[in-house]
DNA sequence: GCAAAAGTGTTTTGTCTACACCCATGA
DNA sequence: TCATGGGTGTAGACAAAACACTTTTGC
């Protein structure tokens, strides 16, 4: 590996991640305190620098795992933001990231460690620097990413419900869906394979479970589903 | 500015473009030989290092004025490229943009001085590195893009006929469309001016120009406008 | 027996697609 | 006068939206 490049600038590269989470009823970002100048002790999404020798997938996934213990999370790039006053701290361009994760999967003793909350997406405090358009874009990004991709499953328990997957695409798209339609919709793209097995706690009649058929989905090797 | 993150690596950060150009039938992108190691003598897309006193897109703004004399080019992010052996001169992450010009605005001495040239979408040579995945991508999220939004006019001189423009989103979503639901369609927008002037080259009756009307579009203030 | 949520079909509306003929003009 | 590309309307198919009642069961 020749060093051809010498003369350029190097700059310092984060990624940032909006990580969204669903608990049933509303979608959540999980942002922590920052525990380090500059801002310390101020609200942030979590992030951290792009090493040498791994891409900035690789760094978001070590990131994500270091603050959440999980891995293989779902993960799509946002934009690169990059103004060069964009952080005072320093020079420092950031890859944003938005991850999906299951609020369960994510253990209440490590929120305690990291200093980090799941807040409701319109009760977001102030952010640091640029995290808040950061989180706007994501949020875009997610709900176009959702009419066409079946990434809702990510934000959901492996068995759910189709009044729980409504509420979380009524969450979404903030706006009310029709139960019928909706229903029609799931089904007709076959996908979801349904249980025998019954949720009772949120009504005395019980609705079905379900699963999402990831093999089948991947199988029928669909670059885009329209999805809702 | 403090020097708060001494202690983490800093990486050289390029920017590629993907400039599209529509010549009236086909569209193009425009590619340069590359005239430095390494992979001097191949071909590649436009691209250069971030400085470190701007932005990736103010990056990229110098980058294309340098190559095409243009300003106020319409640009888009694509994505971070940033596999640590991309590039095997050195350690670089690369932002791709793509870019959207009007082909005749583009001189050809300068295609001369900078040994570019323009090539079919289904003619691209082999490129350096990661750069032919980045030019799908960006076809796709051109595609995606004009859907959308009105991006096609970036394309296009001032003055275009329907014709013309049928064959551009023709060329753009690789498919036959039916010229009286394409003009119907385009009719409905109501975003474009008829021009009492008309294009007698191409056919002996003649077809009428139009013009965008940029600030009727901005006026309607549409994040969005379903467009074909 | 009633409150509360689950589940299911039909009609209407609007959008997309397919399709064919006349028009204006230069050669 | 004819060859060439420009311009226009309508009917049928399909998908999306609106809409209400019955079922189950814990209390």
């Amino acid at each position: 590996m020749a060093a051809h490049y010498r003369t350029h600038d190097r700059l310092l590269v984060a990624v940032d991640c909006i990580i969204f989470g669903f608990d049933g009823q509303e979608l959540k970002a999980l942002l922590i305190k920052r525990g380090f100048e500059p801002a310390k002790g101020r609200w942030s999404l979590m992030g951290g620098f792009v090493k040498n020798n791994e891409s900035v997938e690789a760094a978001a996934s070590r990131i994500l795992h270091s603050l959440t213990g999980l891995t293989d999370i779902y993960m799509e790039q946002i934009a690169c933001f990059s103004k060069p006053t964009r952080d005072p701290g320093g020079r420092v361009i950031s890859m944003a990231f938005f991850a999906l994760i299951k609020i369960d999967d994510y253990p209440e003793e490590l929120m305690e460690q990291h200093n980090s909350s799941w807040f409701a997406l319109n009760k977001i405090p102030s952010l640091v620097f640029d995290h808040k358009q950061m989180l706007n874009e994501a949020r875009t990004k997610l709900r176009v990413r959702a009419s066409s991709h079946p990434v809702g499953f990510e934000l959901l328990p492996k068995k759910f419900t189709l009044p729980q997957l409504q509420v979380l695409y009524e969450a979404i798209y903030e706006t009310e869906l029709d139960k019928r339609n909706f229903s029609r919709k799931i089904h007709s793209l076959n996908l979801l394979k349904k249980l025998s097995e019954k949720e009772k706690e949120s009504s005395k009649r019980g609705a079905f479970y379900y699963v999402f058929d990831k093999k089948k989905y991947e199988k029928m090797n669909a670059q885009a589903v329209k999805f809702l």
